[in-house]
DNA sequence: CTGTCTGCAAAGACTTTGCACCACG
DNA sequence: CGTGGTGCAAAGTCTTTGCAGACAG
């Protein structure tokens, strides 16, 4: 973890930003809940807990920065908020989603599956790919388990 | 296009609501954009020209009824504006997006290249599929054609 | 000092809602 | 006349920006 940070401060520096509490007590809420698809808001309160005199305007800066430097990716899921995705040290950032219509969760997949639909596309579409986004709408194990009563929407 | 409309018609009147004339002009100019990812901008501009004293909250709210009835699909491409399209006849509705990050451009496949995979997930992950979608960012042909100089992000 | 970074509050962009009025059965 | 539908304006939500002060080199 601590390696990371450094990873991230070496990136800052290299363009001429500094890592400062604030940014790295968002960094380190980002490394601590890799697995969620943190929205601001949601960041600010964790951010809170660490560094309580921060503002939400700086959370968003420090986002839309990490963004630019590729350490996190912003992504939309279409609920109207912006969400914030740690990159994985691989090159390509190469994972799914699963989004429960249920319970909202959004589980994620690193298998990487699309290489072969990407040199198709390339090939037959002259489309040169750069990144893709596969995301699945539908009922999670957890909900399943649940066996809830079928229901009209 | 007259019989598409007379389908949308009926959606609509089967769940006790009318096409009024507003209603109609946008479903209008939503046929007549469909290989267009609309906004509610986008639309309400191209219906003005229909129905010069729309309102931008009926454009919402129809799109927003459309979207319910699944006429059409509200999704989002990250850019803080959510986009309409329509739904294709068939029951799946599973097209493709190529996103181009210069030109912002978005085109369609049509092909459905992911079945197998759907499979595999509901089996392997015990998510039960119910829609799914993938975006592809990239440079698209007319870009690439244009040659532009490679230039650092 | 010089430039970056910050918190706060104000502004902005996009979308939804409240309300009075309209249209049609 | 009752229900859904409409335009307008106001309110809401999420995000960005302006600004004066703080801070580091």
């Amino acid at each position: 973890m601590e390696a990371r940070i450094e990873k991230i401060k070496q990136s800052l520096q290299s363009k001429g930003y500094k890592l400062t509490p604030q940014r790295e007590a968002t960094v380190r809420v980002l490394l601590e809940n890799e697995e969620d698809h943190l929205s601001a808001e949601d960041v600010f309160m964790l951010v809170k807990d660490k560094a309580p005199e921060i503002g939400l305007a700086t959370v968003y800066r420090t986002l839309e920065l990490l963004s630019e430097l590729h350490v996190v990716e912003k992504m939309n899921f279409g609920d109207g908020v912006a969400r914030y995705d740690l990159r994985s040290e691989s090159n390509h950032h190469h994972h799914h989603h699963l989004i429960c219509v249920q319970c909202g969760a959004v589980d994620e997949i690193m298998e990487d599956w699309l290489t072969p639909l990407e040199e198709r596309l390339e090939r037959e579409y002259q489309f040169k790919v750069l990144d893709h986004r596969l995301d699945f709408q539908g009922i999670c194990h957890r909900c399943k388990d649940k066996a809830l009563p079928p229901e009209a929407e």
